[in-house]
DNA sequence: GCATTCAATACAACCGGTTTCATTGCAAGG
DNA sequence: CCTTGCAATGAAACCGGTTGTATTGAATGC
C-alpha cells in the first residue's frame, strides 16, 4: 500500500504537499497540484484512515446500543440512524446489548478509548445508570425510543402517554368497556408511560383502571401469547385488549385463535409500534405508528449536531404518531 | 484523560514500562507492576485504542454489509455475528447497503484505508463484482447467504437446492401436483437454487415443472402478495404455492385470504427461513429453517480464524435446515 | 536597486502508544 | 575476583499522516 512518502518522492515533493493536496488544494499551485494528484492516482495512493483517525483524535464513528437487533422495530430505527450516518459519513458501530447493563457500559468505555465519538441508545437505560461518571464526562450521548424526557441528555421518541391515549380512546369509542391490557414489563418507564395514557383515556370517561385487567410480560410474541394466556383464562368477559406491542398483539391473537375465540367479533386486539407484520396479520392489527426510521434519523441527526459543535433544535423529539384502523378492532356487538 | 506519560511520571517510571505492564506483566518486577498499576489506577487511565491501533495497523472491527437491515431474517443473522465478534473482542460496523453494488464497493474501500480488517457480506453480490482487483488484494472476505459455494472466497450458508427440494418432496407427499412457486428476483443465484431443488423434486416422481406456475418478485410481504394476485388469478387449480421466503409466503397468505380462501384447505403454503413470525401468522406457517443466527455465528467465527491467520476448518459451510411442519401445509383432499 | 510582502513549499514536531535495542545491576560460575 | 548471563528497565525510534513555522523566490513599492 502507497504511503504518503511515496506519493510525495514521485511528485517530487515534501509529504506536507500531498496532504495539503488533498485536504487544502486552494493552497498549491496548479501546477504541483495536478503533479501529485497524478503521483497519487498512479501509486493508488490512499490515506490511512487510521493514521488521520489518530491525528485529530475522532473516529467518525458512533456506537448504537441496541437491546435486541433481531427486533423488527429497533431493526428499522438502526436502518433510520444508518441513513443519516452515511450522508454524514458517520461509521456505525452496532452493538447488541442483550438488554444487559453490564453490556452497556462497553458503550461509555468506547468513547473513552478513542473507539467512538458518541453514543446512540435505544431502550430506556438512563445514561447515568450505566456510567455515574457519564454525564460529568460529557460523553456525546443521544437516547431514542422510550427515553425518558426529563433526562439531562438528548432524547427522541414520541409521546408515549398521549399515543396510548389516543388508542384507549378508540377503543373505548367503539364501546369497548371491558378492556384487559396486556403491558410490556413492568418496570419499564414506556410501560408506566403507556399505562399512564390508557388511564387517561378512561378518567376523561370517569372511568378507573381495574387493576386486574393488566397483565405484565416481557415485549415479545412468546411473552404476548404467554400474558394473553393467563389474561383471557383470568377475565373471562373481556370485549377488547389493548397491547403495548405488536409483538404483543400478535402472541395475543394466537392464543385468541387457539382459545377458539372469532377475531376481531368476539374479541378487539390493538397493538403498537406498527410493524410491517401487523398489517398481515389475520386479523389485520390496528396499532399506533411509530416512525421508527424516523426516529432513528432524528437520533443520528441529532448526534451530528452534537459532535459538530451546532445547538441543538431540541433536547427532547417528539414525533408524531398516528392511529392505524385496521380490521382487529371493531366497534362492541 | 490521563495518558501513558502522565501513569509513567507517576509510578516513575518509563512510558515503555507502562505499556509492558498491561500487554505483558511477567516481564515485570512485582513491585513496580503494582506500583504502575496503582498509580494507573488513581488517574483511570485507559490505553487510548486510537493509538494503539494505528500502531498495530489493526482495527479490530470487522465490516458487516447487509442488504436490508430492517429485514428479521438478516438482523438474526447480524445478531449472530454479534455474538462472536463480541467473544473475540471485534467490533461490528454495520452498512445497510440497500442491495445497491455501489454502496457495497465502500466496503473494500474500508478496508484498504485501514477501517476495518475484513468483510463479511450478507446477500449473493461476489467480491469479484464489487472490486476487480478485491480477490488480487486478498482482502479479508466472507460470505454469507445465498452465497456461490463455488466461488473462490470462504461462505457460510445452507444448501439451498437440498432444502427446497425437502419441501417440495414435502408438498408431493401430501398428494399435491399442482403447485405454484412463488420464486424471489428471478437473476439470484438463491433463487435458482430453490428452483432446482424443486425441479429434483418433482423428477424424482418423474414430473417436470410447468413454468406456467412459476411467479417472481422481491423477496418481501408486499413482493408475496403482489405475486400470489398474479399467481392466483392466473392458475385457478393450484393446490399447495411453494414460497421462497417466509415474507412471501406471509404476503401471500393475505392475498389468499382476501380471495376468500380457506387455509390450509383450499391451498397450502410453505414458506422458506422459519422467521418468527411464521409461527403467529393464521395458519402457522410451514417452512424450511435455516439457522440464521448461527450462520452468522459461523461467519464471523470463520472471518476470526482468517484474521488471525488460522487454517479455515472448511472453505464452504453447509449449516443443516430443517423442515418445520406448521398447519399451512395439510395434505390434498 | 534594495527592502518588503506574499505565495508556495519544505522542514520538523506532533498525536500516544509499542517495541527494539541498549544499559544497568545483581547473581552465579570459573 | 573477574566474567558471563539474565532479569528489569529506560531511551529512542517508529507507525503515517497533519500542521505550525521557517524558508525560498518572485513580485511589488519606493
Amino acid at each position: 500500500m502507497a504511503q504518503i512518502r511515496d506519493v510525495a518522492k514521485r511528485a517530487g515533493v515534501s509529504p506536507a504537499t500531498v496532504s495539503r493536496a488533498f485536504s487544502d488544494p486552494g493552497k498549491l499551485s496548479g501546477e504541483t497540484l495536478e503533479r501529485v494528484l497524478a503521483a497519487a492516482e498512479e501509486l493508488k495512493y490512499k490515506p490511512s484512515s487510521l493514521a488521520q483517525l489518530f491525528r485529530e483524535k475522532r473516529t467518525n464513528t458512533v456506537l448504537v446500543m441496541v437491546p435486541d437487533l433481531a427486533n423488527v422495530f429497533f431493526a428499522r430505527v438502526v436502518s433510520g440512524i444508518e441513513r443519516v450516518a452515511a450522508e454524514n459519513r458517520y461509521n456505525l458501530i452496532v452493538s447488541d446489548t442483550g438488554d444487559a447493563a453490564a453490556t452497556e457500559c462497553i458503550g461509555v468505555e468506547m468513547v473513552e478509548t478513542y473507539r467512538a465519538d458518541g453514543v446512540i441508545q435505544l431502550g430506556e437505560r438512563p445514561l447515568s445508570e450505566l456510567h455515574p461518571a457519564g454525564l460529568a464526562c460529557a460523553i456525546p450521548f443521544v437516547q431514542a425510543i422510550s427515553a425518558d424526557p426529563h433526562g439531562p441528555y438528548p432524547t427522541v421518541g414520541i409521546d408515549d402517554r398521549q399515543a396510548a391515549a389516543s388508542m384507549a380512546r378508540h377503543l373505548l369509542a367503539g364501546g369497548h368497556r371491558q378492556i384487559g391490557v396486556l403491558a410490556g414489563l413492568e418496570d419499564r418507564l414506556v410501560t408506566q408511560a403507556r399505562l399512564a395514557g390508557f388511564r387517561d383515556a378512561l378518567a376523561e370517561l370517569g372511568l378507573t383502571l381495574d387493576e386486574g385487567l393488566v397483565e405484565y410480560g416481557p415485549y415479545s410474541m412468546a411473552g404476548g401469547e404467554a400474558a394473553a394466556a393467563r389474561l383471557l383464562s383470568r377475565c373471562r368477559d373481556l370485549t377488547a385488549v389493548f397491547c403495548m406491542s405488536d409483538e404483543i398483539a400478535i402472541g395475543a391473537i394466537r392464543t385468541a385463535h387457539e382459545l377458539g375465540l372469532a377475531l376481531p367479533d368476539d374479541l378487539s386486539i390493538s397493538g403498537f409500534d406498527n410493524i410491517e407484520f401487523g398489517k398481515y396479520c389475520t386479523p389485520p392489527l390496528t396499532t399506533v405508528m411509530q416512525p421508527a426510521e424516523r426516529i432513528g434519523e432524528k437520533a443520528m441527526a441529532l448526534m451530528c449536531d452534537i459532535l459538530k459543535g451546532r445547538p441543538l433544535q431540541a433536547q427532547h423529539e417528539m414525533l408524531p404518531t398516528q392511529l392505524v384502523e385496521r380490521a382487529s378492532v371493531v366497534p362492541i356487538g
